[in-house]
DNA sequence: AGAAAGGTGATTTTT
DNA sequence: TCACCTTTCT
């Protein structure tokens, strides 16, 4: 069979073995990405299995696309029937027809992180609650709670601050349900509820292959869905490797494919390990780092590339430089610009970069950091949309009620909430009912009935998205209000608005624009044919390679980042995520710390060089004297983002 | 009562 | 750099 052919036998295993649980341990550039596309094309064209019988399951729905569109290279059309996406898409998608089950309707919104703040905010605000932890924190720890299938009433107490958490938990899920809105959290939970619930449900979306991709990143409740999806028919292949772990802060369990032979049964296991990707020394340097780690399976990589050149380490004296360093290694390399990433640990990072970049007149592109559907004027402009969809979607309309301003302010908006309280109905429909609030003056009246008209207009008659965001921007005068200001970025306000409209010209419906901008990830705004040079955080590099990549800022406190230094577990993710950066590379690594950074100085090179082997590594030219490292070391106050973790170990 | 202006503190990673 | 809070102005 020719789709074989270009395959390694491990590859070939991996795909032919169809049939029962198969677990593919593929390390970094083993090629798992083909092994999924050519599994699911074996699937079709030799074992005759129809495309809609097949589920794949992928980290990002760019991964999803680009796959299905080597598939359909490789077999043609009927490609486009596999049921492909993110977990997140997949389960938006049943609860839009099943949700009803849970008390959802199908028009429920989908929450991000910053509209579930919003909620909490709230929430702690009209109960009159007091808890020192920020409503980004308590997010945090409610997301942690649901990914580990924790309900509110089986939260556990152990503290005074753990019972509020409980207790905003509690009202936050009311509040999500009484809005018609599911955070993304629960959209797995809910999706695993309805499964539970309904033998209709988990017979209709019971397909015959399942494929998932990045097993390693997923969590508890994921894991019980492709328990009970894959039950009927039994085949389910993961492919995933235990040394790129990165998101266990969102509820990834790593133990999930360490443990994946104990709770499938009759498990196969097939390893990929031979790098197609890196050099030998990267590969060397990296696997070196990852054996440090020790909850691992453990795999050797090895690949016939060529030998290639040592890594170099950059030693800068401040952020500043170590940003002017990279820019000029680049420049000299005079090589197309999208060879090169860069690669950091935080966000934040970047502006230096990005300064250094644009003094040079040097093309960039960041993934990640503020999202472009995350930015205020395109969320304000969405919130109407949402609110159009699902006027029980309190969050979204209190994001617009007045926005521009209407003269609305947190008074009259108080009344409006006491009256939808009272004759219990969303804040919507109590603007349909002003005239029966008596608090509220008349000229108020006037004007939130007017904003109600001008809405109901748009509700009755839903059109393209892209000619109702139009209409909204100038009906509301949301447009006006941003001509009329001043300031430059205004004009760029502007310049995102167009955009968006844009972006909303290749949707049909409404649902259909909402939904996907819901559900993008970072990397899917990437377009890999640009021309410019890529900067975002190594989490945002996973499943990407590149010619030449910079990690910068290898710091300790920074990289690995201080949060890790007291729980070994971290730690070892930290080390992962910094295995992840390097194996990014196809031929060259550039690595870089800066002695001070934002108001730290004396900050100590990060534990992960040192455990790059001697023989891989070698120091950039510019590199301070021995001494004056050793004597800064001396005098340094370890205190400060050490975490206690004092090492004086530089050579 | 609502808007604008001015000051302050905090910044891990993300579906 | 930005989001959030307080103070001051209309």
């Amino acid at each position: 069979m020719e789709i074989l052919d270009s395959l390694n036998p491990e590859q070939q295993e991996a795909v032919t073995k169809t049939d029962g649980y198969l677990l593919v341990l593929a390390g970094a550039g083993s090629g798992k990405t083909r092994v999924l596309t050519y599994k699911i094309a074996w699937l079709i064209e030799h074992k005759k299995v129809k495309s809609w019988d097949i589920l794949a399951v992928t980290f990002t729905n760019k991964a999803a696309a680009e796959m299905k569109d080597r598939i359909e290279k490789l077999i043609g059309e009927v490609a486009k029937q596999v049921w492909m996406g993110t977990f997140h898409s997949f389960c938006a998608r049943l609860l839009r027809r099943y949700g009803e089950l849970l008390g959802y309707s199908r028009n429920f919104t989908i929450y991000d992180a910053d509209d579930s703040k919003n909620l909490i905010k709230k929430i702690i605000k009209d109960k009159g609650l007091e808890i020192k932890i920020p409503p980004k924190g308590i997010a945090g720890k409610i997301s942690k709670a649901k990914n580990n299938f924790i309900l509110p009433d089986k939260y556990p107490i152990y503290d005074f601050q753990s019972n509020r958490i409980k207790e905003i938990y509690k009202l936050y899920q009311e509040a999500l349900k009484s809005n018609n809105a599911m955070d993304f959290d629960d959209l797995l939970l809910n999706a695993c509820k309805v499964f539970q619930e309904s033998k209709e449900a988990l017979g209709r979306f019971s397909f015959k292959y399942i494929l998932v991709d990045e097993y390693q990143d997923t969590n508890k409740v994921q894991y019980e869905l492709l328990k009970l999806l894959s039950k009927k028919y039994g085949n389910l292949t993961v492919v995933g490797d235990e040394d790129q772990s990165i998101y266990g802060f969102r509820g990834a369990d790593i133990g999930n494919i360490l443990h994946f032979e104990k709770d499938f049964p009759q498990i196969h296991i097939v390893r990929l390990e031979e790098n197609y990707r890196s050099t030998q020394t990267i590969l060397k340097a990296a696997s070196a780092v990852v054996s440090n780690n020790k909850f691992r399976i453990g795999k050797e990589l090895w690949t016939n590339n060529e030998t290639g050149n040592k890594l170099s380490l950059y030693t800068a004296r401040n952020a500043n430089e170590e940003a002017r360093k990279v820019v000029e290694v680049i420049k000299k390399y005079k090589r197309p610009l999208k060879d090169f990433t860069v690669l950091y640990r935080t966000n934040a990072q970047s502006r230096v970069i990005e300064e250094a970049l644009r003094r040079e007149n040097m093309p960039y592109i960041i993934v990640g950091g503020i999202r472009f559907y995350e930015r205020k004027e395109i969320k304000d402009i969405l919130a109407y949309l949402r609110v159009l969809m699902n006027p029980d979607d309190n969050i979204s309309l209190a994001r617009i009620i007045n926005t521009p301003l209407r003269g609305i302010g947190p008074k009259t908006r108080r009344f409006l909430e006491d009256y939808a309280k009272k004759e219990r109905v969303p804040i919507y429909f109590a603007l349909k009912k002003v005239n029966k609030i008596k608090k509220i003056i008349l000229r108020k009246q006037k004007v939130l009935k007017k904003f109600f008209k001008l809405m109901e207009n748009h509700r009755c008659k839903l059109g393209k998205p892209a000619k109702l965001i139009e209409n909204i921007l100038n009906e509301t005068g949301y447009l006006d209000m941003l001509r009329e200001e001043e300031a430059i970025e205004a004009e760029s306000r502007i310049e995102n608005l167009n955009e968006l409209i844009a972006g909303a010209g290749e949707y049909e419906t409404l649902e259909d624009f909402i939904e996907s901008v819901s559900l993008l990830t970072n990397i899917d705004e990437w377009d890999e044919t640009q021309t410019r040079v890529t900067l975002m955080t190594t989490h945002n590099a996973k499943g990407l390679e590149f010619p030449i990549v910079f990690i910068a800022g290898l710091e300790e406190g920074l990289f690995p980042h201080s949060s890790s230094f007291y729980d070994e577990a971290e730690l070892e993710e930290e080390r992962r995520l910094f295995h992840v950066g390097l194996t990014r590379a196809k031929e060259r690594v550039y690595l870089s710390y800066a002695q001070s950074r934002r108001g730290y100085s004396f900050c100590l090179p990060s534990r992960f060089i040192d455990e790059i082997p001697a023989d891989t590594l070698e120091m950039s030219e510019e590199l301070l004297p021995a001494d004056f490292i050793e004597k800064m070391h001396a005098d340094s106050h370890p205190a400060h983002r050490m975490g206690g973790t004092h090492r004086f170990n530089r050579r």
